[in-house]
DNA sequence: TCCATTCGACATGTATACATATGTAGGATT
DNA sequence: AATCCTACATATGTATACATGTCGAATGGA
């Protein structure tokens, strides 16, 4: 029997996180499923089907469903079973109106409080040419890690990590990004590195929240197309 | 070897019924204490001495567990225990500011979207007299409501949802809002309402944002005499 | 006295057994 | 033939047993 003798309420220790757990590396694999479409939106997340298929209990199943409801990328159904959220195309304009406003906030903020080396290496980024898709993709997420990072505001940051993670499911399954799309991009995030680097928040904000907007415009013509 | 001899002669389980789970119950309880300051922050949240507690076992008591990390009333520690998250100034500083970001971008779209009916029902709100704190406390939170729900984004709504909820613990906690502050708050409600009224999105996204900046400036400054 | 080591208590992580509810298939009833 | 009822398969909800790691106190030696 366990006799429970308590901690002190400051207890403060700090220690190294336990190994590889079951169920973060679940979490990773099932977010990385979901995310790269090998689980389709409205697929069902059971949990005793997943404990055999990765040899766990449903215990370290059940936390990673529960982190994967909160990130957003599952949701509770019938009989609180699990499956891959599915986004309506209303939904996903939300989503993206989302998106826009809080890394449009996120923009203006860095336009006030990056350093001038920041600065520079915004506009370097910017700047820099892609040989490949998979270049540039990773340019354009430097770019806006920049712009988290220089906004100096964990809050909001976290904020823009969640519903980028939301979509990102829908921009990697779905396409990658048209040629042409690259090189307006390219232009827009051009333009708002130059206003950041001005210091001129409002420009800033409002080419962001445009940025975004195309963004998601792209995403839905294709959508359309595919469901036609 | 594993034995499993049945169950205690006191054993009276009840599997709840959906609606009545008590992880839910676990997650209500736990939510509103820690709103209130019974549950300080810091004070850590075994998942053992929970479970003895409430009569339950640990498993539910993980699952509210993991529902309030994820509410951001709690955070996870050395050894990944649980805890009452505690938010330093700076913290602090960064949700007022993320919430006024994405409340002000909530109030601009609601100033394009609003109805006619919803525009009056707001400058009604906003003009309505409060006999007491608590109505005061009401008709606020009606607002802000009103607003919310006629931004028309519920990608948004949720979001502040999430940031009201992390800072409604420390307004609760700490203080009530000042008389004075009630007429300023009072004052800057109707301007507000009155630039939505008219369809202003950008100046209404600008009162807003002074207006949840004052009320941090409010709650920071009583911290800092608590402080002291 | 002070420090290194050992060991015990107890934390969370995980596995598994049991409880209960619900959808479904198939037969009985009307 | 349509409807209802029941048994069953299977899902999630919960309890408990076991695994493993860490902290802190006790201990023993320099």
């Amino acid at each position: 029997m366990y006799t429970y003798v308590g901690f002190a309420a400051t207890d403060q220790r700090k220690t190294a996180p336990l190994g590889h757990r079951a169920a973060e590396i679940l979490l990773e694999t099932l977010e990385s499923e979901i995310v790269s479409g090998a689980l389709p939106p409205g697929a069902p997340l059971s949990e005793l089907a997943l404990a055999e298929r990765f040899g766990v209990s449903r215990t370290p199943v059940r936390e990673a469903l529960l982190e994967l409801e909160r990130a957003g990328l599952a949701e509770r159904g019938a009989r609180r079973a699990f499956f891959v959220r599915a986004l309506g195309a209303e939904e996903l304009a939300d989503l993206f109106e989302a998106s826009g406003e809080v890394e449009s906030a996120l923009a203006a903020l860095a336009a006030h409080r990056m350093t001038e080396i920041e600065r520079q290496a915004l506009i370097a980024l910017a700047e820099a040419p892609a040989a490949s898709a998979a270049d540039y993709s990773d340019l354009n997420r430097r770019f806006h890690d920049a712009i988290k990072s220089g906004a100096r505001n964990a809050t909001l940051a976290q904020l823009l990590g969640g519903l980028d993670l939301r979509t990102s499911a829908w921009r990697a399954a779905n396409f990658h990004e048209a040629e042409e799309r690259q090189t307006t991009s390219r232009a827009e995030h051009l333009k708002i590195a130059t206003a950041i680097a001005q210091a001129d928040a409002e420009r800033t904000r409002s080419l962001m929240r445009r940025h975004v907007a195309q963004s998601h415009s792209v995403l839905a013509e294709i959508l359309a197309r595919r469901g036609r």
